[in-house]
DNA sequence: AAAATAATAGAACTAAGTTGCAAAAAAAAG
DNA sequence: CTTTTTTTTGCAACTTAGTTCTATTATTTT
């Protein structure tokens, strides 16, 4: 995993993640490139994006996958334990800057964590 | 929506519930009375009884659902907050009463949170 | 240009969750 | 305590996100 050849495809979602300042997620990203590239060729890149710090996932509020671009991450560690906003109105999903303290719990060690929060965002809060 | 009758099968439910302390996914839930009902009955149930103020549901690393006894909550509000915590050796989720502060965002109206903390719990946690 | 390696398409599959409808069970009415 | 009405259940079929396998194609290395 990781090692990227610079592919057609790869370089296609690359741009995507460019166009768009938002998180992605799959399902769009599969719908809007079918004419392009299969499925299954996205959700390999995408993996492997992840695996080389280029994106981070996250589950939106369906449980469906999403991806954004990582700002300080390396292959060898990952730091996004930023939080997520979805808006229930459009769905749209932004990653937040507001970095959480993660509370330590006794007895258990917090290795990841995910935090989605929704509502509305700034386009469909009136 | 809401209104239940005590019926057999809901009452092999709420046990379930009463037995473990813990939270508990549907997919398991399923597994276990596979014997007793259908599977549309337990998401059906389940989804009613989250109505009824009785269970809070969320989502663990797989974004499967998962549902939980509540606290202090009414068919008219649901104030389960809280965050969750599920160990990643042992798969076991648990309630966590740590609550947490939500940011707020400007220009942003947060309705909903959720906040899944991963690592390993008290029992797998060497 | 040929050989080796990695990436892709496509079809088939897995599994969580949903839907529609007929049959069964509860509750209400008489 | 029957009959009628209403709610709940089972079952089969369906939807859809995500995965797996294999043959083919593209990219890199030699």
């Amino acid at each position: 995993m990781g090692i990227i050849r610079k592919t057609k495809s790869v370089k296609i979602l690359l741009d995507e993640f460019d166009k768009h300042s938002s998180a992605i997620s799959v399902v769009s990203l599969i719908e809007r490139l079918s004419s392009q590239m299969n499925k299954t060729t996205v959700y390999r890149i995408l993996d492997k994006l992840e695996d080389d710090g280029f994106l981070h996932s996250f589950l939106g509020k369906n449980g469906h996958k999403w991806y954004a671009k990582c700002n300080d991450c390396s292959s060898s560690e990952h730091h996004d334990a930023h939080a997520h906003f979805q808006c229930l109105h459009c769905g749209k999903v932004d990653c937040l800057d507001t970095n959480f303290n993660i509370p330590q719990i006794p007895n258990r060690k917090v290795d990841v964590s995910q935090v989605l929060l929704q509502g509305s965002c700034e386009e469909c809060f009136v």
